[in-house]
DNA sequence: CACAAATTGAGACATCCTATCAATATGAGG
DNA sequence: CCTCATATTGATAGGATGTCTCAATTTGTG
């Protein structure tokens, strides 16, 4: 997998366009270090289509350069992926502040765990619910 | 944390009255072994308002004898704890059929990880997806 | 530059869940 | 085994999130 800065030149890579209203919803995404709803993107860009904004993070989803996490709560929120293929996230309950992380350790615990559970075991999700350092009561460690 | 094999009686611990709707709530999600929606608890019970069977769920989730999980593609669902307070679930992709594993190992790494992480680590999350050894293409170590 | 195909935006619709509120059921006290 | 305050219910409206439709527009290509 190819690292993107660039997100629409991700979609062009898929075969889509490079239209205006999705370099803007690039743009804003690029800036963006914490995770994010839908909505509040939509707000963000008053000049965009909702229904452009929601089928455009489709496809940044299909083009793994944005990825779907769970909340503490279970809600879905979204996020930029600046790592490649397979990681996990740490999302802080406080700020929305989202980590990605990547250990082999985890890897390992799933092959293993895999090993003991009846089934083919074909893919994981693990999120990590944490505060922050730069949040109030963060301070710690 | 007490077991409980009667639904009913996590509610009424909490200070909750073992009313008739509640009942048949509760018979219909003893005989489940595997995730549902609540749509689907809906329409499986059509004496019971649609209000109440999203609230009953509720209050199982508060008593902890209910847990959300969040299914492959990221739609929500519900599902029974039958182990006791912190678990993790492997849901089959083709049946929805819910296993609950309880690792030390998982623990232990998420120790691991903490301490290489900037922040204080809350909570997480865990979920397996795979494919059930009851389900046809399930077949295989 | 012209045109076929991709994309857009508005709004309707679908899904899942919560809030409101009058009507009803519950169980504790007499 | 009544009575009554309170918890609960069900119908329905509403909110949040996401998808679909389709006419109008934009794109890249030949």
């Amino acid at each position: 997998m190819i690292q993107h800065t660039n997100l629409v030149a991700a979609l062009e890579e898929l075969g889509y366009r490079a239209t205006a209203p999705r370099k803007a919803i690039a743009k804003l995404l690029e800036q963006k270090h914490d995770c994010f709803t839908l909505e509040a993107l939509n707000e963000e860009l008053p000049s965009v289509g909702r229904a452009t904004v929601y089928r455009t993070v489709k496809l940044l989803l299909e083009a793994g350069v944005v990825c779907k996490l769970a909340t503490i709560d279970g809600s879905q929120m979204y996020s930029l992926c600046r790592v490649g293929h397979h990681h996990h996230h740490s999302v802080c309950i406080q700020c929305g502040a989202v980590e990605e992380f990547k250990a082999a350790a985890v890897e390992q615990l799933i092959s293993a765990i895999s090993a003991e559970i009846q089934g083919e075991v074909i893919d994981h999700r693990i999120e990590l619910y944490l505060i922050c350092e730069s949040c109030p009561s963060g301070k710690s460690k």
